[in-house]
DNA sequence: TTAATACCTACTAAATTACTAGGTTATTAA
DNA sequence: TTAATAACCTAGTAATTTAGTAGGTATTAA
């Protein structure tokens, strides 16, 4: 399985988000009733997305969260990376701390790269709207 | 990370097959040894390859595996999926037993299988050899 | 001042991956 | 015929990651 149900939450509250009447701040209290999901995991989901700027948050009553962007400006794969970390189609491929392949020449690599490179063009294309 | 150590040690061990001397068996006890994989780990990775047709064994001594075909016929989508199994980009898309998006008309579902099918092409596009 | 909301920390549960241990069965070479 | 070799099989454990729970504090609007 490529995304786990971190994607899967992100994209829906995204969705969400994107359809509140005139740019509302929405709950996540609300997010997580509606889709049933576990509000406290919807939040530390949020907070990533917070981090990677993809949405605002407001405090108190009425307060919530709002897309920093229109819906057909945020990619997919923004979102997915928000979540899931940098994409890495394996270990040796994985660009944040850990130990990196260090085979020189690698072919593997480049057959890896290329895919990843593909993965990442594909997801780019679509946007939230079109998830709408 | 898409895919995990199966592959990684599955395509290792496909590629030092397919440059056997003489297309001599090779027994997983020198593949273990000569890549620092434990070697009943690696029995029940052959054990799928073989289920899916992409290897064939001999008992015995002198025995061991050899590919059932020329490294350029065998793309790496094949070994993947015997593998780690069905591709998936997300649980709602397996097409295997589980239970499926019951969503009508799901827009999402549509970009994952555009995904999905990219993916695979991209895999089915690289051969065994191109790793050599 | 109160209620609503984001935000934070620590823990638990479930699932999956990776690995270990200890066999049995079939085949070949001596 | 025997001993070595290798596939093949079963039942576990360890490590990691994902998913979810519990119980707070801080900030803001009404």
């Amino acid at each position: 399985m490529l995304f786990t149900t971190k994607t899967e939450y992100g994209l829906k509250a995204m969705t969400a988000l994107a359809q509140s009447k005139d740019k509302k701040p929405l709950s996540l209290a609300s997010i997580a009733k509606d889709y049933h999901i576990s509000q406290p995991y919807l939040e530390r989901l949020f907070a990533k997305l917070k981090a990677d700027g993809l949405v605002e948050s407001s405090k108190g009553s009425n307060g919530g969260y709002v897309l920093t962007r229109p819906a057909n400006k945020i990619n997919i794969f923004e979102v997915i990376e928000a979540l899931e970390g940098p994409l890495a189609v394996f270990y040796c491929m994985a660009s944040d701390g850990k130990p990196a392949c260090t085979t020189s020449n690698c072919l593997t690599k480049k057959v890896w790269h290329e895919l990843q490179k593909n993965i990442m063009v594909t997801l780019r294309r679509f946007k939230l709207s079109d998830l709408i």
